[in-house]
DNA sequence: ATGTCC
């Protein structure tokens, strides 16, 4: 792609005019910086969203957050929208891990106070919450009980003792998709899931202890439970062997039946069906499934913390409760107004991009809805993270929704090219951030070089006006597969 | 991201 391609809107707004290509549906708008924007355009993330453009039933843009990069089909960072109910469904606007996301735990300590029992509560936690590829976990599920996790995801597992209402309430979508389906999960995906409920997995995802270290706003901040100096722990995983599989699974599938219902796409990674066809609902009930054990995956893992949280601090460790915990690959049906001002369904698509759902709407918890979605913006290993909160405009701007993270802007093989695991272990040594990590391999794939600065995404959020910043994290300690 | 190639 080339600058010179692009319109500026505002200051962080970028658009490719949908005449850019003849079979563009609607334009392409991009949230970023001039500095990032030049950054953006080296690799195939803007044709990659120009393609999503020209699927069936695009709605109003396509958008990249500031954190975009190349991915399988759509960029990871896109936000796009099909109409309901001409429009399709896309595993690759979604991702191969169906429903990774992000929670975070308030905890009632200081970092001062956690301190002297830092060391054994890292240890603790390494052996508490299984990491690395094809890992499997404590939860001895029988095959009834994975369908009901399937059908009925957190709420479920809630019940079974693993959490409580008062979580359930601060979990996207309350932890369940309605329309989760068994039936459209095969065998082979439920064999890879059944032991790894409570596990973390690889690659990005980690358990994180962290620090608050500033305030922006003080009053959304209180309503959110945070403060100064708290320490606090992410969580970022998502639906491990069994999400994965469900979209190997089903994009061989919708590859065979795009003929059927006369639909070209201009990538094959960009296979889809629509929304009511038989191969469409088998995909979306078998996400939604795959959805629902994400939540439970994160819920689990949150059970085996508050344990080992307790086993090490005792009385003084008080109560972990649930901010917030957001998904930030997955397709949802919600109600937004298209480029006619109309309201109306669609299939919202984030992929790399979070929900961040402004003040007053009702799918937002009542207890933080004068307040906006609290959105959790996790930065790569030893950098900071965030709390957002959504706006009214991020509606309008961008079907509700924000950036994920800090954007990779190094491939894997890249990273591990230039530098080493010991390296990057010991550099967060002398940061003061313990590492815990099976794999050094893994930790040089996610060094922090491998990332694009995660300051200046959210500056770029917030200045574009999707979302506005409530805290600043620091990490005190990170678990990684 | 992923029992990182059936």
């Amino acid at each position: 792609m080339d600058l010179r391609d692009l319109r500026r809107i505002h200051p962080y707004l970028w658009e490719i005019p949908a005449g850019y290509r003849e079979d563009m549906r609607i334009p392409c708008r991009i949230f970023a910086s001039k500095e990032m924007l030049e950054e953006i355009v080296k690799d195939r993330s803007l044709e990659q969203l120009v393609n999503v453009s020209a699927l069936p039933g695009m709605q109003k843009a396509a958008y990249v957050m500031p954190d975009v990069h190349e991915g399988y089909g759509f960029p990871i960072g896109g936000v796009a929208a099909a109409a309901w109910p001409d429009g399709v469904i896309s595993p690759g606007g979604i991702g191969y891990d169906i429903n990774c996301g992000v929670r975070l735990l308030k905890t009632e300590l200081s970092h001062q106070e956690l301190q002297p029992h830092l060391r054994r509560l890292g240890e603790r936690l390494y052996m508490a919450v299984p990491s690395g590829v094809g890992k499997s976990g404590f939860i001895k599920l029988s095959k009834e009980h994975l369908d009901k996790v399937l059908e009925k995801g957190v709420p479920w597992l809630a019940d079974m003792g693993y959490g409580g209402e008062e979580d359930i309430d601060c979990i996207e979508s309350r932890g369940c998709l309605e329309n989760g389906d068994p039936s459209a999960v095969s065998s082979h995906a439920k064999g890879r899931g059944i032991d790894q409920l409570g596990t973390l997995g690889a690659g990005n995802h980690f358990v994180e202890i962290d620090r608050i270290t500033h305030i922006y706003d003080q009053e959304t901040a209180s309503a959110f439970g945070l403060f100064e100096g708290q320490v606090v722990i992410q969580i970022h995983t998502g639906s491990r062997g069994l999400g994965h599989q469900v979209a190997t699974d089903h994009i061989k599938v919708l590859l065979g039946a795009m003929r059927k219902y006369g639909i070209t796409v201009p990538d094959r990674e960009l296979a889809c069906a629509p929304l009511t066809s038989p191969e469409g609902k088998e995909y979306a009930g078998a996400m939604a499934a795959a959805a629902n054990f994400a939540w439970a995956n994160r819920q689990a893992i949150t059970f085996f913390i508050r344990k080992t949280w307790h086993e090490v601090l005792g009385d003084q460790g008080g109560h972990l409760s649930l901010l917030y915990d957001v998904a930030h690959n997955i397709a949802k049906v919600e109600e937004h107004r298209g480029e006619d001002g109309v309201r109306r369904k669609m299939a919202v698509h984030r992929k790399g991009a979070t929900r961040a759902f402004g003040p007053g709407h009702p799918e937002v918890t009542p207890r933080y809805r004068n307040f906006g979605q609290p959105v959790i913006i996790p930065g790569s290993m030893g950098t900071a993270s965030y709390v957002l909160a959504g706006t009214e405009s991020s509606m309008e701007l961008a079907f509700g929704s924000c950036c994920h993270g800090a954007g990779r802007q190094m491939s894997r093989h890249a990273a591990k090219r230039a530098v080493r695991g010991e390296r990057v272990r010991d550099d967060l040594h002398q940061q003061g951030i313990q590492v815990y990590s099976g794999s050094m391999a893994g930790l040089a794939e996610e060094a922090p070089m491998a990332y694009k600065d995660v300051d200046a995404v959210v500056d770029v959020v917030e200045a574009a006006g999707i979302a506005k910043k409530v805290a600043k994290l620091r990490p005190i300690l990170v678990i990684k597969g």
